[in-house]
DNA sequence: CGGCCATTTGACACCTGTCAATGTCTGTGG
DNA sequence: CCACAGACATTGACAGGTGTCAAATGGCCG
């Protein structure tokens, strides 16, 4: 197999953990169950509780709680190369609604199939478990954009994020990548309104720094952002001694 | 053991899972190490890495996250029965740190005192991944909290939330509960400045629905204040499937 | 007694939400 | 081909929630 065909997910494993032609095998194998989801549909509702996790291959999806006014809280966003419902399997319970942006490709992962690559190959299992603690650890990063940053910031720091996070599995570059989210969706992460993310985006464009329009994010001065968000990518990238 | 000397965190799982009186001595003896901290001064750190996990036995922690312009954001308090810097041991990592408010008592684990217990009682072990799932989901919340609710709600949600955790320790009741925060705590968790958690204790104090004074909340209004945060505790009874 | 910390309060500014209207684009059906 | 509806984006006016600044109060401890 060669390196153009990996999964988004074996690439992004392989940035942090050389893995060894089993590990790869167990990896791939994992993909075999190949689904697809149609946009703005749930794949799993908040409170059901999941039968099995999915790897995403293709297309975004967010995952986020409803509020009893109705108002709804994404949590997080996920890209190719995460997975879904990690925890849901790994723990067997479920808060919050996964609803795919787009169309996606994801491939479904039963508990028992988890389990069993996670018998065979320790050091996979070692690397899956970084993924979801690095999951977690943004989600706590956006609790502290929400509570502590003003809505510039925030934009420019979930911007980034996702910058990161794509070029990860090779999708856009330091120039820009393609993001298929509305600015409804970019308000809901953020703690803002609709209203209001236009505004912010208008802002960032003038001020020369970014440009979000027709599904694509353009950078036009990375550095800027990066200060503006006082953005330290060190909570996605966390390799520590995990993986000896 | 009577039950009256139950550690917290014992009675804490007890309340969820019937645990065999082997599964208790286990448990038990995981509280050997006690230890003792100081108030103010970092237990972790945050980037360092944690050698042992805690779990609390007197007193309350936060775990924060600094900023770089200094302010900070509160992630989670933890109280009696709670455990501190348990992710951080099973994965390695850790990104922030841990304050303790007050001078505390804990119950040193290494690791492998853990990993050992897991083995002998998967029950237990169960048990405890399940105290981590808990903490997940409060910190979920906390981000739809300081997203979506108004200072108002955020403030009561947390002290009827700070309520049922301590209810279930046996540490106060419906009608209030000892507190050791202040009002700067509050405003670093909630997202706010200390001056407007004022304004905002005062208006709940004035509408006879809950006061916050001297180191002590007493609720004036249970029901009115639920109704006010939209509070559901269903996120921290999730017994689901998982206990079987 | 004299600091020091937490709390309290008022005045004011400003960030952000809400409401409302308009523009743009896409897909659909006549 | 055109009319229309619907979703998303954009913009302005205005209101309100929250932050900031400043000062006063009170309790605690050395």
């Amino acid at each position: 197999m060669t390196s153009v065909e990996q999964s988004p997910l074996t690439r992004k494993l392989s940035a942090f953990v050389a893995l060894s032609d089993v590990e790869l095998a167990v990896l791939e194998r994992l993909h075999q169950r190949r689904r697809t989801f149609i946009a703005g549909r749930d794949m799993v509702h908040q409170g059901q509780s999941a039968q099995a996790a999915y790897i995403l291959s293709a297309g975004w999806v967010c995952s986020y709680k409803l509020q009893a006014d109705g108002t709804r809280q994404i949590v997080d966003f996920q890209v190719p190369g995460d997975f879904l419902g990690l925890r849901s399997v790994l723990l067997r319970t479920s808060d919050h609604s996964f609803e795919p942006i787009v169309d996606i490709e994801a491939a479904e992962v039963l508990t028992s199939d988890l389990l069993e690559a996670f018998a065979r190959t320790p050091r996979l299992a070692t690397s899956i478990l970084w993924a979801a603690s690095r999951d977690e650890a943004m989600v706590v990063e956006h609790l502290v954009g929400i509570g502590r940053r003003d809505a510039d910031a925030r934009m420019a720091h979930l911007l980034l994020e996702l910058s990161s996070r794509l070029m990860l599995v090779g999708l856009g570059g330091k120039e820009g990548y393609d993001c298929p989210l509305t600015q409804y969706h970019l308000a809901d992460a953020l703690g803002l309104s609709a209203v209001h993310v236009n505004r912010v985006l208008r802002k960032l464009r003038e001020s020369g720094l970014v440009t979000f329009r027709d599904g694509h994010v353009t950078f036009h001065d990375y550095g800027g952002l990066v200060k503006l968000a006082e953005f330290d990518a060190a909570y996605l990238d966390q390799t520590g001694p995990l993986l000896k």
